[in-house]
RNA sequence: GCCGAUGUGGCGAAAUGGCAGACGCAACGGACUUAAAAUCCGUUUGAGAGAAAUCUCAGUGCCGGUUCGAGUCCGGCCAUCGGCACCA
């Protein structure tokens, strides 16, 4: 044993753990060695760097799976106990996935841009590269210390010039593209043939009004404003029209909806995002007001328009300004200064009663031809839709409150089902009161007036989102620089040779309080010519993050922001590697292990035969990658497609899915006979054709920014030929909060933040990574408990203490107790059922219930010889959730009973053998109207005629039918059997 | 107000419409120990009956329904959490 010690020693000669495990309390097992110790062991032997395709450790034969977190901004205060949560998830997937023989590619980076850094150099005057690095650090020492197999070689900082570059040029591919509105699809501009290019860039710049923080001195997104005030310091927000740059994401609103149903995502998300987007169908009818304007509105409620008896323009409207009359003019005056005043908070807090003025003017009912008086009001906003809208107090609840609050009048023109009262009625009905349109039930009534609009040219059907453009700019030191200069007035793009566009040195940081960027101090740097200035705006925060999975794939590239065939390979999985040709007949070593249970199981070369010998498109055409859009392969042709445009085998007739040729995953229905291939995913998705990240996990708040705007640049990016999926993520997971002991949610505020280094130093990793998967459901919200912590580790030194035994020295060697017999009947079918319930409940998630099986499998060869190879089997199972632990143990095993290769990194996954869950005997459940009388032990094989038999000779059954009639019997197979009497 | 999620022992939780509470924590009892810790073995939803093994009844937020049988399915409520909130 002593050599064991010895190893140790120089492995760590000056290893404080090591030290300080010989004085402190003795530890349930020595996990503060053996963590480290397998921790520098797998950085030594680069076990976890995922090759690409062209590097020399590169195997064509595995297929690839991308397992990713989302990255974390490095914050002052370091991890919490929350944060490894769903990065442990990934772990278990990414380990068990190497297991099962696939190349993983399973990274982390930082997100590194953005306020807090900045905020804290305005405080402290340090420069925020200086606080990001010294935060990175330390967040990469707590994420170490959990042993998690990330590849560190593909880590990736979005502060840092080799990655911002890409930003920077992906910005001028949006800044260089337009939305073909035939072809729904980005374009580079120069297919544009119309006058102002700059008029239809997906980038471009706009005086809107916008949300201006005076206190941290820079415009924000809405969705970073709060209740009225700012989402990071919560201070005061105002509105006030400054000069943006905006990204076109409405013209990708349809798409971004649509393409949201290949996705095998959380239904709540996609629903989240829909009503984000807000997706409304309507129409736009024009109303003629006096001296000769037109105003025009949107309504989702065209039937309604008979009701229509009055008109609100926003206060904003510019319309109000020519159609005030003179003596109006001074009350609308007052009013808008009124409005513009108030915050938004202000604005939606007193909305309770409705306020607004006439403004003299009068427009045409084009139905009725009536003259119906035009005001203005805050309730209708200038951001929406046209800005103007028509009143209709009977079907409407905001106009019914203003009509009422005005006196205005209102006529019902909808029928409601009986029971209702016309007046307030918003559903839907029969049309009455409208001569062109009455009698018919709403949708016709809406698709008839619609086309008698049109006929007139008064009016067409439209479709509006709530989604406004993104406003991308930021007045900030700490984002990446537009690569834009200004010339007379005019933006142009910087050549792409002159990326990387690093800030410039800066001393003060602060806001300059104007609303000019802190980067206008930079004299030198904003000169950018005798003519030519630089753009002083920087990006937000989400720029960096919209596209580092992408990088992830390809970090080092200096030549693209991802290399093609990277690309290819992990987010779309390309042909070439899928081909049955390339793969060897044996991928996985030390397959042939007898008593460990069958080789790997054959998904991975099952796989690749499939595809290659589908005779459609799946497997013959190349990815879409050249620049020439193909409408084929976009998302939007496959949502809109009803059959199948080429036949592609039984497999995809039968499904009714179209064939995807943007994607080249094989489809989930060639997927499906895979044995051993648990499928964790709903029958509806599995007909979606799959591509981009396999498995994305992270917090729901970033539900809909992050993932909206990420799925946005990916779209275009796409669209332009650079990508061969449409969708960046295929499958997203959200992990529930960890709340305080107190139940609390953690914050310094309560002072219940427990840090992760801490419950190690206690507990060690594999405790703590298999308590934060055992506490629950991985979805759902639940309160950390230090007990829990150590009822984990208190079954990890179980499973330390079935393999090794302490001497009189009290040193641990392996124990006696193992050895290389059979094991029983009864262990057996213990081995085989914890093989089944651990893959499968891996496959779906389910860590909490995975753990659970594994205790009862330490409980039962607790006290008993340990079969050698039951041991084994146990070891690889909880590899994922213990990754020091089980290797150590696999360590020592193989010293004494050696096996080649003895690492356990290298083993096939266990494959549980049916003949050991077969039983003989089975217990079936003996009810009595509904109620459990008896249990008994009948031969597998008894016969339904012999189960009835014996169910109705039962002493406890007849207890409760004597004396009654029997009127039926029913017998569920292996389960019960359920007399009937009255 | 609208949308979504969740409600099961003292606690975290588990249960293809078929034995409610697996597994873990806490608590209690026992073994080992001079003792403690650690470890190992038990008990642990409630009420009632019994000397006891056991047995009966009730029980998954509330009310109702479907079913031989409901934590699970359907309808109606209540509570907590999250999101949206004058989006025409």
């Amino acid at each position: 044993m002593d050599f064991f010690w010895n190893f140790l020693l120089s492995c760590f000669p000056d290893s404080p753990t090591f030290s300080s495990f010989m004085s402190e309390r003795r530890k349930p097992y020595p996990f503060d060695v053996i963590e480290p110790k397998w921790q520098s062991l797998w950085d030594e032997r680069r076990l976890f760097h995922a090759p690409n395709p062209g590097e020399p450790s590169f195997d064509p034969a595995l297929p690839k799976y991308y397992v990713l977190d989302m990255f974390p901004y490095p914050s002052g205060t370091g991890l919490h106990v929350g944060h490894p949560e769903g990065y442990t998830a990934t772990d278990i997937i990414a380990r068990y996935k190497r297991l099962r023989g696939f190349n993983v590619l399973h990274p982390m980076g930082w997100d590194a841009f953005g306020l807090p850094a900045e905020q804290y150099a305005i405080r402290t005057g340090q420069h925020p590269e200086i606080t990001t690095r010294k935060n990175i650090a330390r967040f990469k020492t707590q994420l170490k210390r959990i042993g998690f197999s990330y590849d560190w070689e593909r880590e990736i900082t979005t502060t840092d010039p080799a990655y911002f570059r890409w930003t920077q040029w992906i910005f001028l591919q949006i800044y260089n593209s337009w939305c073909n509105p035939e072809t729904r699809r980005a374009e580079p501009i120069s297919s544009y043939t119309g006058e102002d290019p700059d008029s239809v860039r997906l980038a471009y710049v706009a005086e809107v009004p916008v949300n201006w923080c005076p206190e941290l001195g820079t415009v924000l997104a809405n969705e970073e404003v709060i209740d009225g005030k700012s989402e990071v310091g919560g201070f005061p927000v105002v509105r006030r029209p400054m000069r943006q740059w905006m990204l076109r994401i409405t013209a990708f609103a349809e798409r971004l909806i649509d393409e949201l149903e290949l996705l095998d995502w959380p239904a709540g998300i996609k629903l989240l995002q829909q009503n984000w987007i807000g997706k409304s169908e309507g129409a736009e009818v024009q109303f003629v007001a006096g001296g000769g304007y037109d105003i025009i509105v949107f309504t989702t409620r065209p039937d309604t328009l008979y009701g229509a008896t009055y008109m609100v323009l926003a206060p904003e409207n510019p319309l109000v300004d020519r159609l005030t009359t003179d003596a109006q003019r001074k009350a609308v005056a007052d009013y808008r200064a009124q409005v513009s005043a108030k915050s938004d908070l202000e604005r939606t807090d007193l909305a309770k009663e409705k306020t607004g003025v006439f403004i003299g003017a009068y427009a045409t009912n084009p139905a009725s031809n009536e003259r119906i008086p035009i005001w203005i009001a805050d309730y209708v906003l200038m951001g929406y839709g046209t800005g103007a809208i028509m009143g209709v107090p009977a079907h409407d609840e905001r106009d019914l409150e203003f009509a009422r609050a005005f006196a205005l009048p209102i006529l019902d023109v909808v029928q409601p089902p009986e029971g209702e009262t016309p007046t307030g009625y918003t559903g839907e009905g029969v049309s009455i009161n409208s001569p062109l349109i009455d009698g018919l039930p709403t949708p016709e009534a809406k698709r008839r007036i619609i086309t008698w609009l049109a006929e007139q040219g008064l009016g067409r059907r439209t479709i509006n989102y709530k989604l406004r453009d993104w406003l991308f700019s930021r007045q900030r030191y700490w984002g990446e620089p537009f690569p834009v200069i200004w010339r007379d007035g005019k933006h142009e793009a910087i050549p792409e040779s002159e990326l990387p566009l690093v800030p410039p040195p800066l001393d003060d940081f602060k806001p300059t309080g104007s609303g000019e960027p802190p980067l206008a101090r930079a004299r030198d740097w904003v000169r950018y010519s005798e003519e030519a200035t630089r753009e002083l705006n920087t990006m937000p925060q989400w720029a960096g993050s919209c596209w580092y999975y992408l990088r992830f794939c390809d970090p080092g590239n200096s030549g693209r922001f991802v290399g093609k065939e990277a690309e290819r390979y992990w987010m779309a999985g390309a042909p070439g590697f899928w081909t049955a040709a390339a793969m060897p007949p044996d991928t996985v070593p030390a397959a042939s292990k007898p008593a460990l249970v069958s080789p790997e199981p054959a998904h991975v070369s099952s796989e690749p035969t499939l595809v290659s010998s589908a005779p459609g498109p799946v497997s013959s055409r190349p990815a879409p990658v050249s620049s020439e859009p193909a409408p084929a392969s976009s998302g939007a042709a496959l949502v809109s497609s009803g059959p199948a445009p080429v036949s592609s085998g039984p497999a995809s007739i039968s499904s009714g899915a179209a064939p995807f040729p943007g994607n080249l995953h094989p489809s989930p229905q060639e997927r499906h006979p895979i044995p051993g291939d648990l499928h964790p995913f709903s029958e509806a998705a599995a007909l979606c054709p799959r591509g981009g990240v396999d498995l994305y996990v992270g917090g729901t708040e970033h539900a809909v920014l992050h993932l909206l705007y990420a799925r946005f640049w990916h779209k275009v990016l796409f669209d332009l030929g650079h990508l061969s999926t449409s969708e960046p993520f295929q499958r997203l997971v959200n992990q529930g909060i960890i709340l305080g002991e107190d139940g609390r949610k953690m914050s310094k505020r309560w002072g219940n933040v427990i840090d992760p280094l801490d419950v190690i130093a206690d507990y060690g990793a594999d405790a703590f990574r298999c308590y934060e998967m055992f506490m629950g459901p991985l979805e759902q919200m639940k309160p950390w408990s230090m007990t829990g912590v150590e009822g984990v580790s208190r079954f990890l030194a179980r499973v330390w203490r079935l393999v090794m035994a302490e001497n009189q020295a009290g040193e641990w060697m392996l124990s006696p107790a193992v050895a290389e017999v059979e094991p029983t009947r009864a262990q057996q079918k213990v081995v085989h059922a914890t093989i089944k319930k651990v893959t499968g409940d891996i496959e779906a998630l389910s860590f909490n219930t995975a753990i659970a099986q594994m205790m009862i499998f330490v409980n039962a060869f607790t006290g008993s010889a340990i079969p050698l190879q039951a041991m084994r089997t146990l070891l690889l199972l909880l590899n994922p959730f213990a990754p020091h632990l089980t290797s150590e143990l696999w360590e020592t095993l193989g010293r004494r009973f050696p096996i080649t290769p003895n690492e356990i990194t290298s083993q096939p996954w266990p494959q549980e053998q049916a003949e050991f869950l077969i039983e003989d005997e089975v217990e079936i459940v003996l009810q009595v109207n509904g109620k459990v009388r008896d249990r008994i032990l009948v031969p597998i094989a008894a016969s339904n005629a012999e189960l009835e038999a014996v169910a109705l000779a039962n002493d406890r059954v007849r207890a409760f039918t004597a004396g009654k009639t029997v009127r039926k019997v029913i017998i569920v197979e292996k389960k019960l059997v359920s007399v009937v009497v009255n």
